[in-house]
DNA sequence: TTAAGTTGGTCAAACAATTTGACTAATAAA
DNA sequence: TTTATTAGTCAAATTGTTTGACCAACTTAA
């Protein structure tokens, strides 16, 4: 059985956890704000940075949202030369998504501002504490319906 | 100097913490759903449950939100009878938000939700990797601006 | 080879959420 | 008694999301 230390009750766990992932969208929603992009654009780039050749459908299961939730965001990435699409050598109904170099900075720009933040609070907690906030994320992801990016 | 495990590089991580987040909302957000009610509801039900007899001012600190944006769901809360407001005898300006006994409910049976899934991963995760995870997540949190709930 | 299923895309209407800015009233503090 | 604070409202504009109905291209299975 668990047991959480006796000065961090659940209810507080929880509100460090709500206030960490606040922490965590803020600065890269500041850079794209000041591109009229929004946190929808920052997360379609993130899952194309981490999965190159990531089709629609797979994406849309990566972020649990509808195609009509992504179509309009997505277009303009595409509009912008941010992200390029080519079509599946395998099935020619499938187009696979890449970031275009331009792409890529940005997406490099907002992810430096979230391993600055991440290894900040990494360093003050500690090497054992890190790992275990790795450990603990996990367990919870996969908890979640919306797992298992490739097709 | 912090470092990762060889396996879960950076990204990955970013990944899990998403993932993790979207599936501490999961459950909740469906629940509210069912009720005519969203994710912010959830937002004010969490900090006045945390902070009996919050003010306003606190409580948009608390969210990083206009007044604006919280003028309408509170109202509406208020309105079904899940949240009380009295004057504060310090200050005549200020409102005291409390739950009222059908708020408490709803606000638990939201939280007992989430703190199954926060269990279920501490479980598996184990002792030591909870304590880590709370540990980083307290670190990141105070790394935001939206802290210092109480004035 | 046809029928059924899959992938990607679009359109439109309705609805919900958020932002900006202006403005008021009550109360407290300088 | 002027200024600042707390709470609240209104309105307009913008943005985001959902639902449902479609279509075209392509693949797979009967």
């Amino acid at each position: 059985m668990i047991s959480l230390p006796d000065s961090f009750v659940l209810r507080d766990a929880m509100k460090a956890f709500f206030h960490a992932y606040q922490a965590f969208t803020d600065k890269p929603d500041e850079m794209l704000a000041r591109r009229g992009l929004a946190r929808v654009h920052h997360r379609i780039l993130f899952f194309v940075a981490l999965y190159p050749a990531l089709s629609i459908k797979d994406l849309l299961a990566c972020l649990d949202v509808t195609k009509q939730a992504i179509n309009i965001p997505l277009r303009q990435l595409i509009e912008m030369g941010l992200i390029a699409t080519d079509t599946a050598s395998h099935d020619k109904r499938v187009k696979e998504l890449r970031l275009t170099e331009e792409g890529r900075k940005l997406e490099e720009a907002l992810h430096r501002e979230q391993a600055r933040l991440l290894m900040q609070a990494f360093a003050e907690a500690g090497q054992d504490a890190t790992e275990g906030w790795l450990k603990v994320n996990q367990a919870m992801s996969l908890l979640s319906k919306s797992d298992i990016p490739r097709s």
